[in-house]
DNA sequence: CTTGCCCTTCCAGCAACTGGAAGCTTATAT
DNA sequence: ATATAAGCTTCCAGTTGCTGGAAGGGCAAG
C-alpha cells in the first residue's frame, strides 16, 4: 500500500513516516515500480507500535530502543523493564515540578485582583520570589 | 559590569543572555570602548526578572510581554493576570496528560517481571493499547 | 487533455537554547 | 616584557520531533 495508506492505518501523517525513516527508527519500505513507498501490514504494525510508545512519552531514541526488543523474539523482559522504568521515573518528576509550578502561579494568580490597577502581585512575585 | 558578573548576579548563563538579546527579549545593554557588553544593576535586575518567569514555565514570548508589563507603571493586572491564568491552565493540562501516561505505565511496569524472559506485558500494551 | 490528488525529494523553520570556532582584549604569572 | 590564560566578540551548527512548503512526476476521472 502506499504511504497515504499506511498513515491511515498507523495513525501517523505521512510527513512523520517519511521523517522515521529518514532519522531511521523505522527500516524503508519496498518501492513499488513507480517509486513509491509500499508498506506491508507489518510495517503498518510497527508504526502503530512507535506511534503507541510515542504516545507514551518514549523519545524516539527510546522508541527505536523499544522496536528493536520489540522485534527480538529473544529478547529480556528486563531490558523493557528498565527504559519503560526510567521514563516513568522522568515522569513522576515532571509532575512534581510541574505541581510545584501550578502551586506558585495558583497562589499568584489568586493575589491578583486581575482589573484596571496597575499593582500586581504577580509581577513582583516574579521579579523577587522571595517575597511570596 | 561584564556579561560574566551580568551572568553570576543574574543566574543566566552568558549564552542566554546574548541569546535573548539578539532574539529581542531584552534591549541591548551599553557598550563599554572595547566593545564589550556593559550591563548596569537595572539590567541585571531584568535579567533575573527574565530568569524567574522562565522558571515559572512561561514562555520566552510571555516573559517578553510579563517584562514589557512589569516595565509599565501604567499597566493593567488584568492583563498580567490573563497571561498568568492562561499559562497556570496549561500546566494543569500538561499534569493531567502526564498523570495519565503515568497511571499506564505504572500499570505496565507493574504486570513485568523483568528478568531474562521475553514475554513482556509492556510491548504488548505498546502494541495493541486496547488490551490493557 | 486537463484537473486534481497522490507521490517524490529537498530545504526551511519552530522553541530555547547550547557548543564550538576564530579572533579580539584583558589579567595574571614568570 | 612576555607568555599564557581567561574573558569577551561574532557567527554557524546542532539539539528534539516534527511540520510546511516548493518543485516536480504519476495516475485516474471527466
Amino acid at each position: 500500500m502506499n504511504i497515504g495508506e499506511a498513515s491511515k492505518l498507523s495513525g501517523l501523517p505521512a510527513k512523520t513516516i517519511r521523517y522515521y525513516e529518514d532519522t531511521g527508527l523505522i527500516a524503508p519500505p519496498a518501492r513499488a515500480e513507480n517509486g513509491y513507498r509500499d508498506y506491508s501490514d507489518t510495517d503498518v504494525h510497527k508504526l502503530r507500535f512507535v506511534r503507541h510508545s510515542r504516545g507514551l512519552g518514549f523519545s524516539v531514541d527510546e522508541c527505536s530502543q523499544l522496536l528493536s526488543l520489540y522485534e527480538d523474539k529473544g529478547r529480556q523482559s528486563g531490558d523493557v523493564k528498565a527504559i519503560a522504568q526510567k521514563h516513568l521515573t522522568e515522569i513522576e518528576e515532571k509532575i512534581r515540578e510541574l505541581q510545584e509550578l501550578r502551586s506558585t502561579l495558583d497562589h499568584l494568580v489568586n493575589t491578583c485582583h486581575g482589573d484596571g490597577r496597575p499593582d500586581c502581585p504577580i509581577l513582583e512575585g516574579i521579579a523577587d520570589p522571595a517575597s511570596i
